[in-house]
DNA sequence: ATTGCTTCCGTAGTGAGGTACGGGTCTAAG
DNA sequence: CTTAGACCCGTACCTCACTACGGAAGCAAT
């Protein structure tokens, strides 16, 4: 018969894997882990699948995948689906590169008014402020939300 | 006597600085622009003023800044609290390149995996789904949250 | 047997930054 | 004068990923 290892709880299983007994719990609610049967008026037991599903999340998150994308992720799992993986990752890579270039845009704007801002300059005047009332440059001219 | 010019309603102010009327009274109600008065039973206007707040508050956020920040900002507007508002800028400065070494790492691994995936390889086998499996190498033995 | 920690389960609340709705009032055009 | 389109105002709802609550029942140690 088979000997069954590393049998746990929700809460090793939780533990083990660094995230909180609600987390498994609302990631069964949202359909990316299943529950398992329960023993007659008894405790649910998790294996090492679990944790291995569970570290399949974090990781995911990670990288950025939104726990819907896990989803999909998931479901390409079973079966030789490595184009469509693929697929999701390249998009995601798009999207990570869209958000560096967009947070570097952002960091050369805040460093030059920083920098203006530890130059002396006459008092009642800010740099910083003073672009900011203006509208830091062409910031908000391009009218994509912030969002 | 002041000849008041562009004096606008609240829809054309929203439209003017590229924002929804929702989100103007949003902001009234945040406390990071004030109401008009408004004329006994008619409709409250605007004036260059509240458009150049509007711009303030997007140009703020356009640099990283949460509307709690924001509103942190505007009271150091009235006076010359520059150095306030520089380290308010260097605080923002150092998480916006938090953030960018972040996205850097996750850019790194997930570029690798495509790339693995890619390559050829035997079938049943997919690189980027046996990374996940596996915690995309140390990216979660670093065991701080993902959000 | 009693204490005290888990587990079970559903429902509700959080935070950020809005967006939508609905009923009433104004104003301008035809 | 009527009607279309803003405006006024409060309240509710949205997304995302959790987190908290509360009462009942189970399990382990003393």
């Amino acid at each position: 018969m088979l000997k069954k290892r590393n049998v746990m709880t929700i809460g090793t299983l939780a533990k083990t894997a660094g995230v909180g007994v609600e987390t498994v719990r609302y990631y069964q609610r949202r359909g990316l882990m299943s529950e398992p049967e329960k023993p007659y008026g008894g405790i649910r037991h998790y294996d090492e699948q679990a944790l291995a599903r569970l570290h399949f999340i974090r990781a995911s998150q990670w990288l950025g995948f939104s726990l819907d994308e896990i989803g999909e992720l998931l479901t390409l799992q079973d079966g030789a689906h490595c184009d469509e993986a693929r697929e999701l990752g390249e998009q995601k890579l798009t999207s990570v590169r869209r958000k560096i270039s967009h947070l570097q845009q952002i960091e050369q704007a805040l460093n030059e008014l920083v920098q203006k801002c530890s130059a002396g300059h006459g008092d009642v005047y800010c740099p910083l402020m003073a672009s900011l009332n203006d509208g830091v440059e062409d910031a908000t001219t391009d009218k994509h939300k912030v969002r």
